[in-house]
DNA sequence: TAGATTGTTAATCGATTAACAATC
DNA sequence: TAGATTGTTAATCGATTAACAATC
């Protein structure tokens, strides 16, 4: 971490009320579009234009930004760099969040030799398993660590976050072992229900097998859902 | 495809209304629990059973499967193996869907050497690159065939679906190619935006950096979102 | 029959969209 | 100034929850 130990990472403009999770669900859309604005050379964009590319509402668009601050001009539209920058911050894009990967299986290692991770500014400080054939050895430039050893690793090097790639049946246990590490970020790949007494950790649940089916029950029922919704039917 | 080349998977009970996007999302949910009251052995489950274990209402429960029809009982509450049977006719699990990745890489090989496939009823017939290091190679059991070959290919195989982990670059041309394969579902990795004219295709995009930055997001900002939720706050 | 639990209607809640006054 | 476009309030829409009559 950036700060020293005791220094959370955040509270940067903590008298915000309340934002609903569809709101936090599209600031990385945001982030997205912004930055191919970004590469475009584009200085200034209006909520409309950014309407007509992202498929949403004008409406939408300046109610979401809204709830973090004002950070357009009436007239101008919005400066696409001042928008961006605001946007990172929001998303903790260089805040120094460092994460470590649980299971060194197919897609644990596929996830850290993506960029997915560098784009945004987390650092992928460690891989953690048990195969003694994979420890010791390094991918994507990220060194995979024996998990015995984890809690000394937690202990010397401060960890936000453990993006969860392990098997299902160990996680609750691995779980707690790294909640007790003062990691209380996870994104949870694993399938397994994680529910906490206490409120201090945040789940990012990634279920790749419900994905997949609700993209079957679509493709099995194809005049049913969204094509009849109610809107379109009254030939919106 | 277990029909013939003109007949559709689906058709089954054609006559319903409108289902919308919120209780297709669920359908996955209810499956995999499901499975787990099976696995235990339990005959009967009533919907208060079913929310505690999924931390969702009994009256969403009803309400959702009475989207589809009188699954349950008065008095009695729903039969597990068939509930679990109307289940997965909805959401196309052994109606042979027949599926293809497109891109060898990490995440094509981690996707199609895990169980994600079999355990949905989906049939995974053929994983597709450009790299002649990997064409004619096997994973998971599936074949990497040469992308030059993908017409040949699907004009001797019916293909209902394609998974997408190639180039976001490459992607609009290759979706375009294989529409014109008469496959019209795609599940999307890619990041590439897929619009189109015609509604016959269907889009199930997974934006996993999306994903990660709403947790960086809960992460930085732990007072805000859902645990301030209005509801929370009076004291739910 | 009495108890349990669904199916379904009505009430509530929240999210999206529309409208427009403020203002650059 | 006139035109454009935001910020923000009000209206609409849809999804969730509550309530209860139907019924096993």
């Amino acid at each position: 971490m950036l700060q020293s130990k005791n220094d959370s990472i955040l509270q940067s403009g903590a008298d915000h009320t309340y934002v609903s999770d569809a709101v936090i669900r599209r600031l990385p859309r945001y982030f997205r579009y912004l930055r191919i604005l970004i590469r475009e050379g584009k200085m200034r964009v209006s909520s409309g234009e950014l309407s007509s590319r992202m498929h949403i509402t004008a409406s939408q668009i300046r109610q979401d930004l809204n709830c973090f601050g004002g950070f357009g001009q009436q007239g101008y539209g919005y400066n696409v760099s001042y928008l961006y920058a605001k946007i990172c911050e929001l998303l903790g894009v260089g805040a120094g969040i460092r994460a470590i990967v649980i299971g060194a299986g197919d897609l644990g290692r596929a996830l850290v030799r993506s960029s997915m991770f560098e784009k945004r500014g987390v650092d992928l400080v460690g891989l953690f398993d048990i195969d003694p054939e994979l420890i010791g050895r390094t991918v994507g430039g990220v060194k995979i660590y024996d998990m015995q050893n984890l809690d000394t690793f937690c202990a010397e090097n401060p960890v936000d976050m453990a993006v969860l790639t392990l098997p299902k049946s160990e996680t609750p246990e691995v779980v707690d072992q790294l909640r007790k590490n003062r990691i209380h970020g996870f994104w949870n790949f694993t399938g397994a229900d994680l529910h906490f007494a206490e409120e201090d950790s945040i789940v990012e649940d990634v279920h790749l097998g419900d994905s997949l089916m609700s993209l079957n029950y679509r493709l099995c029922h194809p005049d049913l859902s969204e094509s009849e919704s109610p809107k379109k039917r009254n030939g919106e």
